[in-house]
DNA sequence: CATTGCGTTGGT
DNA sequence: CCAACGCAATGG
């Protein structure tokens, strides 16, 4: 038989081995195996099998990773649709597709070949003790020892001259089942030697046992001090016998919260709820958009959704944008549904997402609650797909493969035949073209829960308002506001979309602004370290009073603001205030979020200063006042999506106030009084707010009207990266003119035009030392730019070791 | 993506 | 003359 073996690499075609008979077991689509690849070893995952290849020398499988395959055949489906949409290798989605611990590992072995190395005294001073102290050496040793420029040079010599060998070596997956040893009791003692007065261990141990015929190995040392020697003597002996029993980590923390009943549904979210629960019915595919307003109870139509599917033996899916995905939510699942719930988020280990992950795939848990990459768990029997802030720009993957989980998920309940249920306060224009076009659904809540009213929005605009004194960047009323608000011990937020202290340090010599060496950004200013940052790349400098352009000697200027600088402006104004930082560079560990949240709510904080961070999580009730700072920012980005951006990022910020009995109120300082996406987010109207964007996009022949797919060519040398685009435009053009006249007016129908935008240097020209061009094309369809695309990159254009040509199909950043 | 082989340059 | 490097192709 022979295997296709689809490898994680960005290649398109995958590759076909023979099974050989000493393998386990037959073939079959989803196993993973270890194939020989050039002179090394891949991992890969079969994705066909077959009797004949067009191949004449096919090499055999390896080694089969493991006797149950690891895709089902809707996940192999639901991987390769993903890939040919979003134009990556079926591998990488593969790979992206299972818990990070379950990719395989080699390690490479550099064996010499003789006692004596030519030239080895040439090596710098730790490899040379490396490789004085042994004759084999791994890669991961090598590059401990930081070998420079000409080590490297030296291996790659001796390899070629045959002095040192690589070798392959399979280490297996990292991530592995945790067992544990647990002890049956067999027979009891017959011989009942009750003659000493004391208890012996022996006794003890049987006295437990024939409590709990079988315990757990631990159980027993935890109460009897060490039997180990004893438990293995009864074995000898043929009294107890031991098994292994896999037992699953879990990230949450202490045990399942207590059980919740469920909430009563108001009409509205009891309407929406019906709709769903007759959907699930049917058993048929069907999208929903739920739009509510923060606090009007979508979670609880969530709930009651799954455990509708449930009652029908179906398993549901919830996607979360990764910082909503806190314990306050997942508990609200657990309480609800219990083990029944697994979890799986970029936080946990490698051995508790593999856990969890396979608790799904052994259908111990039937619910899924987690980001993005959950789109890809192994849920069996699937009825119900959730995908909660449905607008939220984090389910776009910004790397290969760069799907979005949304999407990916309605192709998935699609094919499921699921109901599927996109929520948002703020629904994308996307959804809400889908609405239009009859493809979703709308249902709608449009009251929050216990009549709460939403909060009064006032914009302040800063060119006509009185700044206060000692900072440009508030208004006298939202200093006085936040006044108020702690002399009433109520909480605000103030939210600013820009962290650091300051977005620009300039020489007041030359004038010229501190950038980025490896980009073509400015560096931002952190006070707290006294250190510019670049917030794309790594790249820390520790601020001097000397000017890195022209030398001299003097005290930079500050510009801007960030949130480090309006905490710091707070604690001038308000000495005595409990204010918390929120953002980045304040967030250290996995349970730091939640942590924050908890201050929150247990009300140790009077002022939370924050960026998007803030716009997320759960309700704080206390929360009566939230300011904005600098709105304008998300809206001045170069970026068709600006304006949705601001307008989701201003609704959501918003709807943080009030939400306890108490009336919220939301003051937004703006430089843009008169824009559409302040005035809609002042007046709470997505409706007017979609309808005038939708507008704008048909203008704009933009999305949801149009699709589009980013090129993006890079390289380290500008050049390169110009020259490339150039190549790919010429090709296109090529196409363009090849197809025969009648296609060509087939083509020419308005639904196929491609157009071809660029090429052009990207907006962010550099980036990680690396020059940026790009091609934007655009249709009123996506599958014309598909089958382009597939024509262009048919044959590979010739890229370097260094070069790189992303493509990036319904981009979310074209920055 | 990593490796390999080939043709060029460049220095001895 | 070989070594070093850039470039393109290849992997089954």
């Amino acid at each position: 038989m022979i295997v296709e073996v689809a490898l994680n690499l960005p290649l398109r075609n995958t590759f076909d081995y023979r099974w050989p008979d000493n393998l386990a077991r037959f073939p079959e689509a989803g196993l993973q195996v270890l194939v020989p690849f050039g002179s090394q070893k891949k991992g890969g995952v079969v994705v066909g099998v077959k009797e004949h290849s067009s191949f004449a020398r096919l090499k055999q499988v390896e080694t089969l990773v493991d006797e149950e395959p690891l895709f089902s055949a809707e996940m192999l489906e639901l991987t390769k649709w993903t890939s040919e949409y979003y134009f990556c290798a079926w591998g990488e989605t593969l790979n992206a597709a299972i818990p990070g611990g379950l990719t395989l590992r080699l390690r490479t072995t550099f064996t010499a070949q003789s006692n004596s190395l030519p030239q080895l005294e040439k090596l710098s001073e730790l490899p040379l003790s490396l490789i004085r102290s042994q004759a084999a050496w791994t890669q991961q040793e090598w590059l401990k020892c930081n070998p420079d420029k000409h080590d490297h040079q030296l291996l790659r010599r001796w390899l070629a001259n045959g002095d040192l060998r690589t070798t392959h070596v399979f280490l297996g997956q990292k991530a592995k089942p945790k067992m544990e040893r647990w002890v049956c009791l067999l027979k009891p003692d017959e011989a009942k030697t009750a003659v000493k007065r004391r208890k012996t261990k022996r006794q003890h141990i049987f006295e437990i046992l024939k409590e709990n015929p079988k315990i757990c190995w631990s159980d027993i040392q935890n109460r009897v001090n060490a039997p180990s020697h004893i438990l293995k003597k009864l074995k000898e002996e043929g009294f107890v016998d031991f098994f292994e029993k896999r037992i699953y980590r879990r990230f949450m923390e202490g045990g399942l919260p207590e059980k919740e009943p469920f909430q009563a549904l108001n009409p509205e979210q009891k309407f929406a709820f019906d709709e769903l629960s007759d959907s699930l019915k049917k058993g048929a595919y069907r999208t929903f958009l739920l739009e509510g307003v923060t606090g009007s109870g979508k979670t609880e139509v969530y709930l009651h959704a799954v455990r509708a599917a449930r009652n029908l033996g179906k398993s549901s899916l919830v996607l979360v944008p990764e910082i909503s995905l806190t314990p306050q939510l997942v508990n609200r699942f657990r309480s609800r549904f219990g083990d029944l719930v697994a979890v799986l988020h970029s936080g946990m280990d490698d051995g508790e997402r593999f856990d969890e992950w396979s608790r799904v795939r052994n259908g111990i848990a039937t619910i899924v609650i987690g980001a993005r990459s959950a789109v890809f768990s192994p849920l069996k029997n699937l009825g119900l797909i959730v995908i909660d802030e449905e607008h939220d720009p984090s389910y776009k993957q910004g790397e290969s493969p760069r799907y979005h989980g949304r999407d990916t998920a309605i192709y998935r309940g699609f094919a499921a035949n699921a109901t599927v249920l996109l929520g948002s306060a703020t629904p994308s224009l996307e959804s809400a073209n889908n609405v239009n076009n009859e493809k979703y659904e709308l249902l709608r809540l449009t009251s929050r829960i216990h009549q709460v009213l939403l909060p009064e929005v006032k914009l302040l605009d800063m060119k006509t308002v009185q700044s206060q004194k000692g900072s440009p960047y508030f208004s006298s009323e939202l200093v006085e506001s936040l006044r108020l608000r702690l002399l009433k011990k109520e909480q605000s937020i103030v939210f600013l979309n820009r962290r650091g202290f300051a977005p620009l340090v300039r020489c007041s010599k030359c004038e010229t602004t501190y950038t980025c060496p490896n980009c073509s950004l400015s560096l931002v200013y952190h006070q707290a370290a006294n250190q510019v940052r670049c917030h794309q790349c790594d790249f820390i400098k520790p601020l001097q009073n000397r000017c890195p352009d022209c030398g001299t000697d003097h005290v930079p200027i500050i510009i801007g603001t960030g949130t480090e600088q309006v905490e710091e402006n707070l604690k001038m104004f308000f000495p005595e205030a409990r204010i918390l930082r929120m953002d980045r560079d304040t967030l250290h560990g996995k349970h730091a979020l939640s942590k924050m949240h908890d201050r929150i709510r247990k009300h140790e904080v009077d002022i939370v200063i924050g960026t998007q961070l803030v716009t997320k999580g759960h309700d704080f009730p206390e929360v009566t006042l939230v300011g904005v700072i600098l709105s304008d920012l998300s809206l001045n980005i170069p970026d068709f999506r600006a304006s949705e951006r601001t307008f989701q990022l201003l609704t959501q910020v918003a709807g943080r106030a009030g939400r306890g009995h108490k009336p919220g109120k939301v003051l937004i300082q703006t430089h843009n009084p008169r824009h559409h996406s302040l005035l809609c987010a002042k007046e709470h109207d997505t409706t007017k707010f979609r309808e005038l964007e939708l507008e704008r996009r048909q203008n704009l022949r933009m999305p949801p009207f149009h699709s589009l797919s980013l090129i993006v060519c890079s390289s380290p040398r500008e050049e390169r990266a110009e020259s490339i685009a150039r190549e790919l435009a010429e090709k296109i053009q090529k196409i363009f003119s090849q197809t025969s006249p009648v296609s060509h007016a087939e083509s020419n129908s308005k639904a196929e035009t491609i157009e071809v935008i660029g090429p052009i240097e990207a907006p962010m020209k550099k980036l990680r030392n690396r020059f940026r061009w790009q091609l934007l094309l655009k249709a009123e369809n996506v599958r014309p730019i598909l089958h382009l695309l597939k024509l262009v990159f048919e044959s590979v254009p010739s890229t370097r070791r260094d070069e790189l040509i992303q493509i990036d199909v319904d981009p979310h950043n074209l920055l």
